[in-house]
DNA sequence: CGTCTAGTTGAGGGTCGTCAATAGAGGTGG
DNA sequence: CCACCTCTATTGACGACCCTCAACTAGACG
């Protein structure tokens, strides 16, 4: 049971899942981790980083800044979740990684991952499911900011972090608490302002089905947050199942 | 000079290549083509197909339709793009493919693709960065829909169509005209109504930033509609330096 | 005890959506 | 050849959703 655990379990439900494998990540564990304090940025927009990252333990974001400030979350991260393999098959990045919390990571340097993809095929697959599972997530995203309310879309997000939190481990008992992220967080990932982000859960609140206090989301009415949000968790492919 | 030529221009702008994958790209000329009509899907949410169709003439989009009757235009696709790659590691699609003009394709079966990748990782590579540029244009429109005004997010969309037709070799002439796509496309893309798109297409015509006119689209002004638009090609990797 | 961040509230206004009606282009059939 | 149909574009009126500005509260932390 070492810290490459929660990465084991998400890559083992992209597909088969061989002893050689296993060693490899595991080898990871003598890296060492790196830690950014919440806030920081784990890499920015335009840089060409030499390794990729893998959450150990916080919760991480992509985000894309425009000029005047603004900023649109693209993506939110877990513990288990290799960020940036874009970097290594495009070279410079196109959107920079926030830390929401403290993130611990392991960097794994580009030379060690092009070392695997050359010679484990199996590994190679798996790596490229994640980046279309990733993919998939973005269109669902245009989806929710482009065609849906803001109470939609806090609710389907909501979902959507639940199901992955679920897929990870990460839900303990039944009222699954989720990561500690802020109003203004969930305003700049659903394209909308901070105060409206505010009177949106206040009405969420006030259906009962969910609840957000003291930074931590609770799902209190699974089902009919479900219903509300037009959720449906295929789009997550294998991560839907797991959950 | 083949039908597979755009695919294999893009293919070229994706990575190395060799005499080995050109002639395993030249085979494909043999499968012969399918057609789609205007508004036919090529395939529909849910779906398992057993092939990925790679489109050789018109123009194509994939969506997700919610209830009610929106939809969520999500991609568009040209010439030389190589759609549905994700049934191929994921097996059922979460999202809808269809045909904007009369579309030709060739299907390649899933057993090639396997047999493919199996032997030629260079070919992996390029198809698995051919994954990852289209996630960054997903990320960019997630920023379209979420942050920019309705006449930012049709300049923006305009931007970027006009940057790939040119990495395809689609554009002649100065006046580089777009693919003819209706208004009720674009409010499909960017998240709009069809009468917002309408009005904001004629403030974009009155400031002499583009033009559509008969279902043609026409950049009148490059440097002053990327101004409006907030436009940095950046994030089409490969495809910004081939254009 | 002051300062900082996150959350909350109210007022007012702008962007954008909905509904409904009209105009024009293209296609089809009588 | 013209009547008719359909699809796309267009316009006006009206209202809703969401944004901005600004002020205020509450908790965290030194």
């Amino acid at each position: 049971m070492t810290i490459v655990r929660p990465f084991m379990q998400k890559l083992e439900q992209l597909g088969p899942f061989g002893d050689q494998e296993r060693r490899l990540l595991e080898s990871l564990s003598f890296n060492g981790t790196i830690t950014f304090d919440a806030g920081q940025d784990l890499a920015r927009e335009g840089e060409r980083p030499s390794d990729c990252k893998l959450i150990v333990e916080g919760y991480a974001c992509r985000y894309k800044a425009l000029k005047y400030g603004e900023r649109q979350i693209v993506s939110f991260h877990l513990p288990g979740d290799i960020i940036d393999l874009n970097s290594l098959l495009l070279g410079r990045i196109d959107h920079s990684i926030g830390a929401l919390t403290l993130v611990k990571c392991i960097a794994i340097p580009h030379a060690t991952l092009r070392d695997w993809i050359e010679r484990h095929p199996r590994l190679t697959q798996m790596l490229w499911r994640d980046t279309l599972v990733d993919a998939a997530v973005f269109r669902e995203w245009v989806v929710n900011v482009g065609r849906r309310s803001a109470y939609q879309r806090i609710a389907h997000l909501v979902c959507e972090l639940v199901t992955r939190l679920r897929a990870a481990g990460l839900v303990q008992a039944g009222a699954c608490d989720l990561p500690p992220i802020t109003e203004s967080d969930i305003a700049d990932a659903t394209g909308l302002s901070v105060v409206h982000v505010n009177r949106a859960l206040q009405q969420l609140r006030g259906d009962r089905l969910l609840d957000l206090r003291a930074g931590v989301l609770v799902a209190l009415d699974w089902e009919r947050m479900r219903q509300a949000a037009g959720y449906d968790p295929a789009y997550l492919h294998p991560l839907a199942e797991a959950a």
